[in-house]
DNA sequence: TTTTATATGTTATACTGTATAACTTATGTT
DNA sequence: AACATAAGTTATACAGTATAACATATAAAA
């Protein structure tokens, strides 16, 4: 949506994307009909459908607006490997989160969870499946795939529970579980899970016989 | 459902939710109608409104009936803290998905996760965190809290990648990845975040002077 | 400023899915 | 065989989605 865009469609689209995220905040997404968001955002039933394929879209967009930011500072947070950078980068996004937590109540909220959160998880798992190169070579395709995905799931867990529980152990604290809980209990993890991958790729070699 | 019910509502009952479970498997969940599912199930529309209230309470009713099982196996799991045995338990969770494969993808496939991905967890949490009691006097009842909700939604997590990914990794290699990657990990952490904890509430008293 | 293009509003309509009522038929129980 | 009740048939009301045709408002170009 550049600037040499049509205001009135600039206007039309803002409007109902904040007539969304309201409904949702209020009550329960399955619930939530077009007609009601137009009716919010005072615009006609039809210039819905004129904007957007179906209610899926409208929401994909608000989260796919606020998403990338969350992605780029889980990106730093996957890049530092020393302790206390570890902690301010885990601080840092739990900061963030506190401060979209209409956004991220959203994501958790949805019913289109499903296609949503896996989208979420996937990204997530890619961003720290790249930066974990160095501890790759220990370990073969399999373990790298369970362990970025264990990393993504668990974090997003993380900050939902912490939204459910109304963000209460500050951002410091939660920086820390971050750090102890997810990336340092995995990297712990690596040692003794590329160990049995060997032994179980030996064992399958053994039985060819 | 005892066997002194109606052996015609039993039918019914029955003949409903074998519909639903070979619609979800099929297609989305979200695109299923009940007029859809009564046509598969051979019984007339009104038929689904005399057993259900809605949809969403037909997939619950097919969902509790195996989760409960489920719920089982991983108590049984909670219980060890020995190694050996530990392992064994794990496997045995991943065998008992294998053979109802069909059901948790439901599970995890249904819009509906929302809520009842939150009910299992719940459930999951409060079974390690009964079995957690030997560690339980170390750390707060906020990382009581963090501690199995992380250990229910990783175990969570781990069987929606398995199911993903073909049930590749054979059930024994999946028993130790969760030993090591969800039990062995979050044990490892007890203690640096209960330390943390401590120096957390000696701050909270320091700042009231 | 007038013209032109296009976004939005109004009204009507078709369609699908949910939900229930009244009545008939089939099936299990006594 | 008689009775109770589950299930089938038909009709209907209603809400939500989706689109068409035309009128009106507003941004951009002349």
């Amino acid at each position: 949506m550049d600037t040499r865009t049509d205001p009135r469609v600039r206007r039309t689209r803002r409007v109902l994307r904040e007539a969304l995220v309201s409904l949702i905040l209020e009550k329960d997404y399955a619930s939530i009909s077009i007609k009601e968001i137009t009716e919010r955002a005072e615009v006609a039933y039809i210039t819905f459908f004129r904007h957007f394929e179906s209610l899926d879209q409208l929401l994909m967009e608000v989260l796919d607006e606020g998403l990338a930011e969350l992605l780029g500072h889980i990106e730093a947070l996957a890049k530092q490997s020393e302790t206390p950078a570890l902690e301010t980068e885990g601080r840092l996004i739990f900061e963030y989160i506190q401060q979209k937590a209409d956004l991220f109540r959203i994501l958790f909220k949805s019913q289109s969870v499903t296609r949503v959160r896996k989208k979420v998880v996937q990204n997530i798992a890619a961003i720290f499946q790249k930066s974990c190169a160095p501890v790759a070579r220990s370990g073969n395709q399999v373990t790298i795939a369970i362990l970025s995905n264990h990393i993504a799931t668990s974090l997003l867990s993380l900050i939902e529970w912490w939204l459910d529980n109304n963000m209460k152990p500050a951002p410091t604290q939660m920086g820390k579980v971050y750090k102890s809980l997810i990336i340092d209990s995995t990297v712990g993890a690596v040692s003794s899970l590329s160990a049995a991958a060997t032994q179980s790729s030996a064992q399958h070699q053994g039985g060819r016989v």
